[in-house]
DNA sequence: GTCTATATTCCGATAGAC
DNA sequence: GTCTATCGGAATATAGAC
């Protein structure tokens, strides 16, 4: 596959999360990569074909993670963190969740973009609801509220967290994440165990 | 004041809950109102200026609320929820919170909007935080870590919940909503307690 | 197959009419 | 004070060159 038309996935994806699906324009992507805002065109017809492609990409890169982390045997905690470190990366690189940047965009997007963006969050909170159920049948976690609500929350709190971190600072996130975890774990809390993190 | 700049304001906003930013333009504005978009800088020179006005009266209009359950004698419970159905409101409207959608064009908007927006995070933190520490202090609530950390975990919650009901629908919010309550409540959850509410 | 020149529409904003 | 006619530029997209 063209590694053009990579490029340009990728750069679109990078401006979704730092500018808004409203916030850039071919001309952004083409600029950087040194051709004619036209050329996009060429590989990407249309703005809403793009962004369907994009998210396409996200989730086919979700099920590749899982798919690894339980071919890898890790157990439902380290799953957990595995998918929680997404977002601590986000968070150093200043950027947000992809559903909350088109969450806030959806009306104005076509019928194929919401739908993909539905299929995308649905297929992640039912990842996320048969992890903490296991996890709470391991007595890994503990939660009072359902699974699929506990799931909920825990996504809401990871893409708001992420906004939230870009108006008053990356801190912001640190603790969100942290909290998270000290809310539903049942042990201790040494997410690297001994590895120090970085940051 | 002239009726014509408190209309575009309330437009104004409920744009930005529903378009975002950048998805929507003075002519959206101009046509419901019936006149021509240039009409709309006469009252907001540039649209940053029109976006920071916006902020202005929603920072104001927390302060006013704030101040009202005060004087009313209104305890922690009580306020935290009376906030919370602000966002149930907006669940029911089909908006999101405006920090969750300014949170996604924040780099597209200028210094002195990026600055309101601050502003108005700061604030309801501090406030939500302050009710929370009293409200477990009178054992309103129970919570594991500190009141801000909690604070930003539930504003997360909200702000993020509103996003993803407008993508799996409103169902989705509801469950965030009861399980923040569910989560720090010390007593039973029948919100109403008698006097139901509208709706 | 890959990209550019160009068209069209819309946006935010200014100058000036009433 | 209030609003319109109009501009300059940017955005998305098409037709066609290489």
């Amino acid at each position: 596959m063209s590694v053009t038309r990579e490029k340009i996935l990728e750069l679109g994806e990078e401006l979704i999360l730092t500018k808004g699906y409203n916030g850039f324009s071919y001309q952004d992507i083409s600029t950087v990569m040194g051709i004619k805002n036209a050329a996009v065109h060429y590989y990407f017809p249309s703005k809403e074909t793009l962004g369907a492609s994009i998210l396409k990409t996200n989730i086919q890169r979700f099920e590749e993670m899982v798919e690894n982390m339980q071919n890898r045997g890790f157990d439902e905690r380290h799953q957990l963190e595995a998918f929680m470190k997404l977002y601590l990366k986000s968070n150093r690189e200043s950027k947000i969740c992809i559903i909350g940047s088109l969450g806030t965009d959806v009306n104005t997007l076509s019928e194929p973009m919401q739908q993909e963006l539905q299929k995308m969050v649905e297929r992640i909170l039912t990842w996320l609801t048969e992890i903490l159920e296991k996890g709470k049948q391991k007595e890994l976690f503990q939660f009072r509220i359902s699974a699929n609500d506990q799931a909920i929350q825990i996504l809401s709190s990871l893409v708001a967290g992420l906004q939230l971190a870009r108006i008053l600072g990356k801190q912001a996130f640190k603790s969100i994440h942290q909290s998270i975890l000290e809310e539903i774990a049942t042990s201790g809390l040494n997410t690297d165990e001994g590895k120090n993190s970085q940051s």
